[in-house]
DNA sequence: TTACTATATGATCGTATAGTTATATTGTCA
DNA sequence: TGACAATATAACTATACGATCATATAGTAA
């Protein structure tokens, strides 16, 4: 396969930073079952109404979520089904991760 | 489901936003077939050495990338295969962005 | 109209980090 | 030993961005 072109990597470090903080883990973690207002967002993960807009604002200029407006309301949904694909794919590393360190200290211990 | 709990938001967060960098990206995209000494990356992203050197030091420690020394070389390779994956994932999801763009202002134009 | 709710956004601040420079460390060879 | 090469790291600067506060915008209801 080529090299990844360097506008290609800027595009896939975008995208990989756009994931790559704990709030708009949390948000996109909340719709992961069903679509949810900003006000419910903003309950479940106990931040403020600006934070979790600005964060939503992010997902949306990416397309990670896409939103319905519904008279003073506005939904979010997840409107990129890879991202949880990502996620696991993060998580599973993560996992190892902590499975070989943990089999590193049986062993030196 | 459960929903995720706070510590692993921020492991997956921590993971993606390692990758979040374009150089980071650049990097592993020059180990994507072989393995590669510092100076021959340095080579390859036209960076300086201390910078290839501490993003190194970054993937190195979440395990993305492992090490090997040889005389007063550093050889490193990719250690967790589905960084690849997620690439590929994170540029599909892009590319699709685009598609859709382009279908959009054709209906327009 | 006024009052209230839900959401978005501009201004500001503080912090995290990418990049650079200089230096330290380690290994090789004469 | 000294000189050199490859890599790592400490110190510093500049910038990007997350969080907050205040305010703007839009919809609803009286």
């Amino acid at each position: 396969m080529a090299r990844m072109t360097p506008e290609l990597t800027d595009i896939v470090a975008e995208r990989f930073r756009a994931l790559g903080e704990p709030m708009r883990i949390r948000i996109l973690d909340a719709l992961r079952h069903r679509e949810r207002s900003v006000s419910d967002l903003v309950a479940a993960t106990r931040a403020t109404q600006a934070n979790v807009s600005k964060h939503l604002t992010v997902l949306h200029g990416l397309g990670f979520v896409a939103r319905r407006k519904e008279g003073t309301h506005a939904f979010y949904r997840v409107a990129d089904p890879d991202v949880f694909k990502l996620c696991d794919l993060v998580c599973g590393g993560a996992r190892e991760r902590v499975r070989r360190q943990q089999h590193a200290l049986r062993a030196a211990g």
